[in-house]
Parts: structure tokens; C-alpha cells; sequence
DNA sequence: CACAAATTTAGGTCGGACCTAGTATTCTGG
DNA sequence: CCAGAATACTAGGTCCGACCTAAATTTGTG
């Protein structure tokens, strides 16, 4: 990596820390993107060039939490699709990968009282969804796409609830998260699987 | 209704059509709500008023159409949920309900050109979705609402991939819509079935 | 008819998204 | 190693949606 490209990371990073311990401290609609720029000692400008909207400040990982499913199913080419999916959950979940939730309770509560970022967070499972849309394997009958649609659907609103689940449990401070996020993924593909299995 | 009744619901009314007439023509960006409210001839402050955000001014019936689902479950309490909104759908289908998405194609093509409208009907769906929760009977054992959180995840995405397919449909000018949407909506049901019938 | 209540209006402020022109920094080829 | 190109950043704007307040207008009621 370049001088350059080191200090653009450097940069947006600088930024986005800033803008995250403001928005913490005093809420996302609290804090503009003047008082963020003016944190970070960049131009308001600055903050604007990298990250095009004032929510991107928060969900830096964005582009890894969308493609995620996506690329569970085109890595596991031999399992189907819920079944790579499944797995490739259970494997993250005891690696606690933020891209299940796994965050501090500061961020979980500082996002929930914004209806602003819980917007853009459920457009963030939408792209996921387009996203798994795009990597499952064409079916061959003409029109019965609409079963693999459904499927991606699914599939990702399984991921979105235990993601609920991982940031109301921590949230409430609970001790045992992981055991319960292990069990009620259980239930949630268990149930799921005679559709989709 | 009272006259003042009367007329706050036509000025609403008045306002709304204005709007949906100029967005059709230029786009939903390519129109201020100054705009607006000069084509309505009424205050600004009267579209903000009745619009809270520029985006109502667009799907009006926003509110029956969270609601549905949710009613449907709860006006049919013999049934399972499944089959109340599984038959809830293909009933309201043979009347080419708006909660379906049937639409003009000038609407629908207005919608998707829009980013914002786009978002706005993701949330609406979403919506629904919450709504239909709150509606369904509370499991008796503890923790494992996360069934009854996923089944009204899934057939809220049933609702939503059917609604696209209307509109796919309808924009392509389709004149099979009604057959057509019936045979993904018994594919889109019938997946789900072992799951949650 | 007078007064209360609801609705609309006028004229603002604030902040996010976006634009342009210009400056500063880093990279690359001769 | 230096000049010019490419990229990053800055300064100072415009536009518009969301929101506010005070006042005017219209409608309902005792």
C-alpha cells in the first residue's frame, strides 16, 4: 500500500473515530458533521468525500456485513445454499464476528435511539439479500426464480433476527449471549430447513 | 364528517395528487416541496404539515398497508397464521388490491427511479412485518419467540417478493399479471408451507 | 354572536448533500 | 531528482427538506 492510500485510510479512520465517540457521547442527530469535521482537524468537505452520507460514519464495515452471505454460498459450492449459510453462521458466531452484531453496548444503544441509523441498518440487510440473490445458482425453469428469491429472503431475515438477538442481548447486558444466540440460530434454521433444506 | 373534516381531507387530497402528478413528470428529486405546495396552491408549511416527510406525499396508503397482514391474522383466529395470510393474499389478488402493488406503470416507474421512494418502501415493509409480530399469538415457551418472529419475517418476504413481481410485471406491461402472479404466489407458499403451515 | 378550537399561512433557522475552484501532497517518467 | 500528473484536501459557497413560532383565517359551539 502507497504513502497515499495509507494516509486516505489514515484519514477516513481519524474520522470516523472522531465521529463515533461524538456520537456516542451525545447521540447521531446530536452532533453535525461540522462539529465531526472540526474533531477529526479536517475540512467539513473531507467528511463528506469519505463517506457520502452522515450514516456511512457508523457502519464502516458495510461492504463486509453485505457481502457476507454472498460469499458463504459461492465458497461452499458443494453444500446448498441454507446449508452453507447455516454453517458459515455457526462458525462466526464463536468467532463473535462483529458482522453478527457483536458489538459494544455503548454502540448497540447509541444506534438504537437513532431512527436514522436503524433505518440504514435495515437497508443493510436489503443489499445482503440482493446480494445472496445474485450468488445462488440460477434455477433452470424459467419463472420459478421467484423460489430462490424467497430463499435468499429468508435465509438473510434468519440472519436478521439473530443479529436482534446478539444486540438485544447485549444490550441487556446479558452474560450468557452466545450459548442463547447458539440456541435460537438453532431453532431459527431448524425451522427453516424442511423449506429450504 | 364535519365540513372541517371535509376540508382537511381535501386539501390533503389536493396536495397529494399535485404531488404525484409533478413526480410523475419530473421525478421525485426533480421536484421541491416548494414546488409542490405552489401547484396545490397552498403554504409550504400546509404539504409539511400534512406530509411529515416529502416521501408520504407519495404512498398514501401507507397505513392500511402495514396494517394488512397483521389484520388478516387477527380477523381469522381459527386459522393458522400461514393460511390466514396465504389466503388473505390470493382473495385480495382477485380484487387487484393496491396492497398488492397494483399500480399505473407511469407510478411504479416513478417509484423505482427513485432511491429515496425505494428506501421508503423498504421500511413500509418492514413495517409491516412489526406489525404482524405484535399480531401473532405469543408462544407459551419462553425464549422461542423466535419462531414466531421468523414466520412473520418469512411471510412478510413473501408479501414483499410477490409485490415485486407485480410491479416487475406491471412495468413490463404484462397483460398475464393476474395468472402469472398466481402461479409464484402458490410456488412462494408452498415452499414455506413445511415450515410454517 | 362571541369565543374556542382547529387549520393554514408567512417567514424564518438549521443541517445534510452537493458543487466548484483552488491548494497541497504524493507519485511517476525522463 | 525534478517537473508534471494524479490524487487528496480545503474554502466557501448553493439548495432543499425538516422543523419552528407567531399570527391570521376558518369552523364549531354555548
Amino acid at each position: 500500500m502507497s504513502l497515499r492510500e495509507r494516509k486516505k485510510l489514515e484519514t477516513r479512520q481519524n474520522i470516523s473515530h472522531a465521529a463515533t465517540r461524538l456520537f456516542i457521547a451525545r447521540g447521531f442527530e446530536g452532533v453535525t458533521i461540522a462539529e465531526v469535521a472540526d474533531a477529526a482537524r479536517v475540512a467539513k468537505m473531507t467528511v463528506t468525500n469519505h463517506f457520502g452520507r452522515k450514516e456511512d460514519l457508523v457502519f464502516d464495515i458495510r461492504n463486509d456485513f453485505v457481502d457476507w452471505p454472498a460469499k458463504l454460498v459461492q465458497q461452499a459450492p458443494s453444500r446448498t445454499p441454507f446449508a452453507a449459510v447455516r454453517d458459515g453462521y455457526f462458525a462466526a458466531l464463536e468467532e463473535r464476528s462483529a458482522l453478527l452484531g457483536f458489538a459494544g453496548i455503548e454502540f448497540v444503544g447509541m444506534v438504537r435511539a437513532s431512527v436514522t441509523l436503524m433505518a440504514a441498518l435495515t437497508q443493510m440487510h436489503r443489499d445482503r439479500e440482493q446480494q445472496l440473490v445474485a450468488a445462488l445458482p440460477a434455477p433452470e425453469a424459467p419463472g420459478s426464480d421467484i423460489l430462490a428469491r424467497a430463499a435468499a429472503a429468508h435465509l438473510t431475515s434468519v440472519l436478521r433476527l439473530l443479529f436482534d438477538e446478539v444486540w438485544d442481548l447485549t444490550y441487556a447486558g446479558d452474560e450468557d449471549l452466545v450459548t442463547k444466540v447458539r440456541e435460537a440460530a438453532a431453532k431459527a434454521f431448524g425451522q427453516l430447513e424442511p423449506a429450504l433444506g
